[in-house]
DNA sequence: CTTGACTCTAGACCTTGATCCATAGTCTAG
DNA sequence: CTAGACTATGGATCAAGGTCTAGAGTCAAG
Protein backbone atom coordinates (compact mmCIF):
# COMPACT_ATOMS: atom_id res chain seq x y z
CA UNK A 1 0.00 0.00 0.00
CA UNK A 2 2.91 2.19 0.95
CA UNK A 3 5.26 1.70 -1.76
CA UNK A 4 4.87 4.74 -3.34
CA UNK A 5 7.53 6.46 -4.47
CA UNK A 6 8.64 8.99 -2.15
CA UNK A 7 11.39 10.17 -4.12
CA UNK A 8 13.85 11.16 -1.59
CA UNK A 9 17.18 12.76 -1.74
CA UNK A 10 20.04 10.72 -0.32
CA UNK A 11 20.61 13.49 2.70
CA UNK A 12 16.88 12.68 3.53
CA UNK A 13 17.61 8.96 3.44
CA UNK A 14 20.59 9.79 5.34
CA UNK A 15 19.09 11.64 8.06
CA UNK A 16 16.20 9.05 8.46
CA UNK A 17 18.25 5.95 9.29
CA UNK A 18 20.86 7.79 10.87
CA UNK A 19 24.00 6.93 8.78
CA UNK A 20 26.74 9.24 6.38
CA UNK A 21 25.45 10.16 3.32
CA UNK A 22 29.09 9.09 2.12
CA UNK A 23 28.15 5.65 3.66
CA UNK A 24 25.04 5.07 1.58
CA UNK A 25 27.33 6.00 -1.82
CA UNK A 26 29.83 3.86 -0.59
CA UNK A 27 27.35 0.70 0.07
CA UNK A 28 26.25 1.53 -3.47
CA UNK A 29 29.18 1.37 -4.80
CA UNK A 30 29.84 -1.99 -3.07
CA UNK A 31 27.11 -3.40 -3.94
CA UNK A 32 24.53 -3.67 -0.58
CA UNK A 33 22.13 -1.05 -1.99
CA UNK A 34 20.59 -1.08 -5.59
CA UNK A 35 21.26 1.51 -8.27
CA UNK A 36 19.08 4.06 -7.38
CA UNK A 37 16.56 6.03 -9.75
CA UNK A 38 17.63 9.77 -10.81
CA UNK A 39 16.46 13.11 -11.84
CA UNK A 40 17.06 14.83 -14.49
CA UNK A 41 19.88 16.46 -12.89
CA UNK A 42 21.29 13.21 -11.76
CA UNK A 43 20.63 13.30 -8.09
CA UNK A 44 19.64 10.17 -6.57
CA UNK A 45 16.13 9.02 -5.95
CA UNK A 46 15.42 6.66 -3.16
CA UNK A 47 12.23 5.60 -1.72
CA UNK A 48 10.91 3.57 1.37
CA UNK A 49 12.19 0.35 0.77
CA UNK A 50 15.91 1.92 0.43
CA UNK A 51 15.41 2.89 4.19
CA UNK A 52 14.52 -0.63 4.77
CA UNK A 53 17.29 -2.15 3.15
CA UNK A 54 19.37 0.63 5.44
CA UNK A 55 17.80 -0.53 8.34
CA UNK A 56 18.63 -4.42 7.25
CA UNK A 57 21.82 -3.47 6.62
CA UNK A 58 22.88 -2.08 9.85
CA UNK A 59 20.82 -4.07 12.39
CA UNK A 60 23.06 -7.16 10.77
CA UNK A 61 26.32 -5.26 10.98
CA UNK A 62 24.94 -4.93 14.94
CA UNK A 63 24.84 -8.47 15.25
CA UNK A 64 28.36 -8.81 13.64
CA UNK A 65 28.41 -9.80 10.25
CA UNK A 66 31.11 -8.28 7.93
CA UNK A 67 29.68 -5.86 4.59
CA UNK A 68 30.80 -9.38 2.66
CA UNK A 69 28.45 -11.35 4.70
CA UNK A 70 25.59 -9.00 4.42
CA UNK A 71 25.80 -8.93 0.83
CA UNK A 72 25.05 -12.41 0.86
CA UNK A 73 22.57 -12.36 3.35
CA UNK A 74 20.70 -9.68 1.02
CA UNK A 75 21.08 -12.28 -2.00
CA UNK A 76 19.44 -14.87 0.33
CA UNK A 77 16.47 -12.85 1.19
CA UNK A 78 15.73 -12.07 -2.24
CA UNK A 79 15.75 -16.17 -3.13
CA UNK A 80 12.02 -17.06 -2.67
CA UNK A 81 12.96 -20.72 -2.67
CA UNK A 82 16.13 -21.40 -1.14
CA UNK A 83 16.79 -18.42 0.31
CA UNK A 84 15.81 -18.75 3.97
CA UNK A 85 17.81 -21.83 4.57
CA UNK A 86 20.76 -20.53 3.88
CA UNK A 87 19.78 -17.40 6.01
CA UNK A 88 19.30 -19.85 8.89
CA UNK A 89 22.74 -21.62 8.02
CA UNK A 90 24.89 -18.20 7.49
CA UNK A 91 23.17 -17.14 11.21
CA UNK A 92 24.12 -20.44 12.84
CA UNK A 93 28.11 -19.77 11.33
CA UNK A 94 28.00 -16.50 12.47
CA UNK A 95 26.64 -17.31 15.91
CA UNK A 96 29.33 -20.66 15.95
CA UNK A 97 32.42 -17.31 15.15
CA UNK A 98 30.75 -15.39 18.32
CA UNK A 99 31.24 -18.11 20.26
CA UNK A 100 34.65 -19.07 19.58
CA UNK A 101 35.48 -15.59 19.93
CA UNK A 102 33.62 -15.31 23.42
CA UNK A 103 35.36 -18.50 24.33
CA UNK A 104 38.89 -16.91 23.50
CA UNK A 105 38.17 -13.72 25.18
CA UNK A 106 37.36 -15.48 28.23
CA UNK A 107 40.72 -17.55 28.41
CA UNK A 108 42.82 -14.06 27.78
CA UNK A 109 40.47 -12.31 30.58
CA UNK A 110 41.46 -15.26 32.87
CA UNK A 111 45.17 -14.99 32.21
CA UNK A 112 44.91 -11.23 32.72
CA UNK A 113 43.38 -11.12 35.71
CA UNK A 114 45.20 -13.93 37.09
CA UNK A 115 48.22 -11.58 36.71
CA UNK A 116 46.68 -8.76 37.48
CA UNK A 117 45.99 -10.20 40.99
CA UNK A 118 49.19 -11.87 41.36
CA UNK A 119 51.18 -8.71 41.11
CA UNK A 120 51.74 -6.20 44.21
CA UNK A 121 52.18 -3.11 41.75
CA UNK A 122 55.22 -1.91 43.13
CA UNK A 123 58.71 -3.06 43.05
CA UNK A 124 61.09 -4.51 40.65
CA UNK A 125 60.33 -4.91 36.98
CA UNK A 126 62.23 -8.34 37.66
CA UNK A 127 59.63 -9.44 40.20
CA UNK A 128 56.33 -7.70 38.55
CA UNK A 129 54.45 -11.23 37.16
CA UNK A 130 52.82 -9.62 34.42
CA UNK A 131 56.40 -8.67 32.67
CA UNK A 132 57.72 -11.47 34.16
CA UNK A 133 54.78 -13.38 31.98
CA UNK A 134 55.14 -11.29 28.82
CA UNK A 135 58.69 -11.91 28.50
CA UNK A 136 58.98 -15.26 29.73
CA UNK A 137 62.78 -14.98 29.88
CA UNK A 138 65.12 -12.55 29.86
CA UNK A 139 64.07 -8.87 29.06
CA UNK A 140 66.75 -6.72 28.25
CA UNK A 141 65.03 -3.39 28.56
CA UNK B 1 74.61 -14.89 32.17
CA UNK B 2 74.15 -15.30 28.84
CA UNK B 3 74.38 -11.75 27.19
CA UNK B 4 76.60 -12.77 24.25
CA UNK B 5 76.40 -11.32 20.85
CA UNK B 6 75.35 -14.16 19.22
CA UNK B 7 75.05 -12.09 16.02
CA UNK B 8 71.99 -13.02 14.62
CA UNK B 9 70.34 -12.13 10.96
CA UNK B 10 67.29 -10.96 10.85
CA UNK B 11 66.24 -14.04 9.25
CA UNK B 12 67.28 -16.18 11.71
CA UNK B 13 65.61 -13.93 14.52
CA UNK B 14 62.21 -14.11 12.22
CA UNK B 15 62.42 -18.18 12.36
CA UNK B 16 63.10 -18.77 15.55
CA UNK B 17 59.85 -16.34 16.93
CA UNK B 18 57.54 -17.14 13.62
CA UNK B 19 57.50 -13.90 13.02
CA UNK B 20 58.13 -12.14 9.03
CA UNK B 21 60.94 -10.39 8.60
CA UNK B 22 59.08 -7.48 7.51
CA UNK B 23 57.00 -7.44 10.51
CA UNK B 24 60.52 -7.11 12.35
CA UNK B 25 61.97 -4.14 10.34
CA UNK B 26 58.26 -2.70 10.88
CA UNK B 27 58.10 -3.03 14.44
CA UNK B 28 62.06 -1.19 14.19
CA UNK B 29 60.28 1.16 12.31
CA UNK B 30 57.71 1.55 14.67
CA UNK B 31 59.99 2.43 17.78
CA UNK B 32 58.74 -1.33 19.67
CA UNK B 33 62.04 -2.61 19.10
CA UNK B 34 65.78 -0.86 19.44
CA UNK B 35 67.83 -0.15 16.55
CA UNK B 36 70.27 -3.05 16.15
CA UNK B 37 73.95 -3.03 15.58
CA UNK B 38 74.84 -3.85 11.89
CA UNK B 39 77.48 -5.66 10.44
CA UNK B 40 79.80 -3.87 7.98
CA UNK B 41 77.25 -4.74 5.00
CA UNK B 42 74.43 -2.91 6.79
CA UNK B 43 72.97 -6.35 7.82
CA UNK B 44 71.21 -6.18 11.20
CA UNK B 45 72.65 -7.82 13.94
CA UNK B 46 70.69 -9.29 16.66
CA UNK B 47 71.54 -10.91 19.59
CA UNK B 48 68.90 -13.60 22.05
CA UNK B 49 67.58 -10.27 23.91
CA UNK B 50 65.34 -9.00 20.44
CA UNK B 51 64.32 -12.84 20.49
CA UNK B 52 63.09 -11.83 24.19
CA UNK B 53 61.90 -9.01 22.87
CA UNK B 54 59.84 -9.92 19.93
CA UNK B 55 58.25 -12.89 22.08
CA UNK B 56 57.36 -10.29 24.64
CA UNK B 57 55.43 -8.64 22.00
CA UNK B 58 54.24 -11.42 20.73
CA UNK B 59 52.51 -12.36 24.10
CA UNK B 60 51.26 -9.04 24.37
CA UNK B 61 49.69 -8.77 21.14
CA UNK B 62 47.89 -12.34 22.62
CA UNK B 63 46.14 -10.34 25.21
CA UNK B 64 44.66 -7.49 22.90
CA UNK B 65 47.25 -5.10 23.45
CA UNK B 66 47.82 -2.99 20.19
CA UNK B 67 51.04 -2.08 19.44
CA UNK B 68 50.96 1.48 20.91
CA UNK B 69 49.73 0.18 24.08
CA UNK B 70 53.05 -2.44 23.97
CA UNK B 71 55.59 0.40 22.98
CA UNK B 72 54.23 2.02 26.35
CA UNK B 73 54.51 -1.15 28.16
CA UNK B 74 57.91 -1.64 26.99
CA UNK B 75 59.24 1.66 27.98
CA UNK B 76 57.13 1.29 31.43
CA UNK B 77 58.91 -2.08 31.96
CA UNK B 78 62.46 0.21 31.67
CA UNK B 79 61.62 2.55 34.15
CA UNK B 80 62.78 1.05 37.58
CA UNK B 81 60.85 3.38 39.96
CA UNK B 82 57.44 3.59 38.20
CA UNK B 83 57.22 0.69 35.98
CA UNK B 84 55.38 -1.65 38.06
CA UNK B 85 52.75 0.62 39.47
CA UNK B 86 51.67 1.79 35.77
CA UNK B 87 52.40 -1.67 33.90
CA UNK B 88 49.36 -2.69 36.82
CA UNK B 89 47.15 -0.07 35.40
CA UNK B 90 47.55 -0.73 31.91
CA UNK B 91 46.44 -4.76 32.31
CA UNK B 92 43.58 -3.51 34.61
CA UNK B 93 42.42 -1.48 31.86
CA UNK B 94 42.84 -3.92 29.35
CA UNK B 95 41.20 -6.56 31.99
CA UNK B 96 38.35 -4.09 32.25
CA UNK B 97 38.23 -3.53 28.10
CA UNK B 98 37.73 -7.43 27.23
CA UNK B 99 35.55 -7.69 30.41
CA UNK B 100 33.47 -5.06 28.52
CA UNK B 101 34.18 -6.92 24.62
CA UNK B 102 33.29 -10.53 26.20
CA UNK B 103 29.68 -8.87 27.87
CA UNK B 104 29.07 -7.05 23.94
CA UNK B 105 29.55 -10.35 22.50
CA UNK B 106 27.35 -12.26 25.14
CA UNK B 107 24.94 -9.92 23.80
CA UNK B 108 24.71 -10.14 20.73
CA UNK B 109 24.92 -14.28 20.84
CA UNK B 110 21.77 -14.44 23.07
CA UNK B 111 19.85 -12.84 20.65
CA UNK B 112 21.11 -14.06 17.52
CA UNK B 113 20.59 -17.79 18.97
CA UNK B 114 17.27 -16.91 19.70
CA UNK B 115 16.43 -16.01 15.80
CA UNK B 116 18.05 -18.62 15.19
CA UNK B 117 16.35 -21.46 17.26
CA UNK B 118 12.89 -19.66 16.05
CA UNK B 119 13.57 -19.99 12.27
CA UNK B 120 12.09 -23.33 11.12
CA UNK B 121 14.94 -23.09 7.96
CA UNK B 122 12.65 -22.97 4.94
CA UNK B 123 9.51 -21.56 3.97
CA UNK B 124 9.03 -17.88 2.57
CA UNK B 125 11.78 -15.21 3.14
CA UNK B 126 8.82 -12.88 4.60
CA UNK B 127 8.12 -15.64 7.56
CA UNK B 128 11.69 -15.99 8.30
CA UNK B 129 12.65 -14.49 11.89
CA UNK B 130 16.19 -13.68 10.72
CA UNK B 131 15.45 -11.63 7.73
CA UNK B 132 12.44 -10.17 9.97
CA UNK B 133 14.65 -9.04 12.87
CA UNK B 134 17.47 -7.75 10.18
CA UNK B 135 14.30 -5.91 8.76
CA UNK B 136 11.91 -4.48 11.21
CA UNK B 137 11.65 -1.78 12.76
CA UNK B 138 12.01 -2.79 16.42
CA UNK B 139 11.98 -6.63 16.69
CA UNK B 140 14.94 -6.35 19.23
CA UNK B 141 14.27 -9.91 21.06
C1' DC C 1 84.38 -17.74 -9.20
C1' DT C 2 79.71 -18.53 -9.55
C1' DT C 3 75.27 -19.47 -8.05
C1' DG C 4 71.53 -19.15 -5.15
C1' DA C 5 69.92 -17.59 -0.85
C1' DC C 6 69.90 -13.77 1.95
C1' DT C 7 69.59 -8.75 3.12
C1' DC C 8 69.38 -3.72 2.25
C1' DT C 9 66.33 0.62 1.24
C1' DA C 10 62.40 3.39 0.03
C1' DG C 11 58.12 3.31 -0.93
C1' DA C 12 53.76 1.21 -2.75
C1' DC C 13 50.07 -1.69 -1.53
C1' DC C 14 46.66 -4.59 1.26
C1' DT C 15 42.30 -5.17 4.27
C1' DT C 16 37.74 -3.15 6.15
C1' DG C 17 34.57 0.29 6.45
C1' DA C 18 34.20 4.22 5.80
C1' DT C 19 35.25 9.57 5.54
C1' DC C 20 36.95 13.66 3.31
C1' DC C 21 38.30 16.57 -0.62
C1' DA C 22 38.04 19.58 -4.72
C1' DT C 23 35.43 21.06 -8.25
C1' DA C 24 31.23 21.52 -10.46
C1' DG C 25 26.39 21.51 -11.04
C1' DT C 26 21.40 21.89 -8.78
C1' DC C 27 17.67 23.17 -5.85
C1' DT C 28 14.98 26.19 -2.87
C1' DA C 29 13.65 30.11 0.12
C1' DG C 30 13.18 34.90 0.21
C1' DC D 1 17.54 36.44 -9.03
C1' DT D 2 20.65 35.17 -5.77
C1' DA D 3 22.61 33.19 -1.70
C1' DG D 4 23.14 29.21 0.68
C1' DA D 5 22.27 24.40 1.11
C1' DC D 6 22.45 20.26 -1.26
C1' DT D 7 24.30 16.80 -4.53
C1' DA D 8 27.43 14.83 -8.19
C1' DT D 9 32.06 12.63 -9.35
C1' DG D 10 36.58 10.55 -8.88
C1' DG D 11 40.15 10.04 -6.09
C1' DA D 12 42.77 10.64 -1.64
C1' DT D 13 43.01 9.55 3.13
C1' DC D 14 42.37 7.24 7.60
C1' DA D 15 43.19 3.48 11.29
C1' DA D 16 46.13 -0.86 12.26
C1' DG D 17 49.29 -3.90 11.33
C1' DG D 18 51.51 -5.30 8.44
C1' DT D 19 53.02 -7.29 3.30
C1' DC D 20 55.26 -6.84 -1.05
C1' DT D 21 58.19 -4.92 -4.74
C1' DA D 22 62.19 -3.29 -7.30
C1' DG D 23 66.76 -2.90 -7.73
C1' DA D 24 71.03 -3.43 -5.61
C1' DG D 25 74.44 -5.38 -2.56
C1' DT D 26 76.24 -9.56 0.42
C1' DC D 27 77.14 -14.17 2.08
C1' DA D 28 78.20 -19.15 2.03
C1' DA D 29 78.71 -23.42 -0.48
C1' DG D 30 80.68 -25.95 -4.20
Amino acid sequence: MSTQTASLTIGAVAKRVGVAIDTIRYYEREGLLPEPLRRASGYRSYDEGTIAQLRFIRRAKELGFTLEEIRELLALSADRQRGVKAVKKRAEQRLAAIEQRIAELQRVRDGLAQLVASCPGHGRPEECPILRALSDEDTRA
